[in-house]
DNA sequence: GTATTATATACGGGTTTTTCTATATAGTGA
DNA sequence: TCACTATATAGAAAAACCCGTATATAATAC
């Protein structure tokens, strides 16, 4: 396949890369795919000091990651657009195919494709 | 579909995206794709300096994102594993569905499989 | 051996991130 | 008005990261 990636494109892909590449930031996305969640249930569910939470849910907000509605004193925080979506369900497919045994995470990677080996020892 | 992740995998999958979260090593995975190149021809390709070319490298290296053969004086780059590419790859659609207008980066994004609004204006 | 090429490593300063404590704001109910 | 709850914001210290200069290493060619 060896698609292509435009030069603009990689500023955004890589500033949201970054953005989902921290463990609670991407454990919160990753809960919020199951729908809308208060601050006060995401702090709750993983155990987060609340400014923590404020704090990541801020920087996600920036980066176009996610979006929020306020009822009362309530701030309702779900995802933003579907490319995050496709980014949680390529790493639950990379997940589910290591955990199969099909992929090795390390070594010996043979292409999806072609059949060969992509990797020499 | 709300695939979860397990809690083990987000640690190595948030190392990989932090890591690819950089521009010029998102582009030099990117370029490693179409095949396997030293660490000159990554130089010049992006008009890098050569310690900070080897030093991407290094952190992609230690990450398991590239692998290197050592031939002579030369290193040859490339990718160490299936995870690395399928990121790739769904970066590559996510860029073809914006660039078409199927999908809008910032508003009023429509969930992919039941048709529903996720997002509230 | 000397020069040259290709690459790695060391080091340091500047910037960004992370995360804590403390405080502010704003809605809600008595 | 007064607490109480939910959340945001400020500020500061520590850690991590980035990127430059300088240098080391190791292979190769003469």
């Amino acid at each position: 396949m060896t698609a292509t990636i435009s030069t603009e494109f990689i500023q955004t892909a890589a500033r949201i890369l970054k953005t989902l590449g921290h463990p609670d930031r991407l454990k919160i996305v990753e809960l919020l795919e199951h729908g809308e969640r208060t601050v006060g249930q995401i702090q709750r569910e993983f155990d987060l000091l609340q400014p923590v939470t404020s704090q990541h849910l801020k920087v996600l907000y920036e980066r176009d990651i996610v979006t929020f509605r306020q009822e009362g004193t309530r701030y309702y925080y779900s995802l933003a657009n579907n490319f995050i979506i496709k980014i949680l369900d390529c790493m639950a497919e990379v997940q589910e195919k290591l955990d199969s045994g099909e992929w090795d995470f390390d070594f010996g990677v043979v292409d999806q494709e072609t059949g060969e080996e992509r990797i020499h020892s």
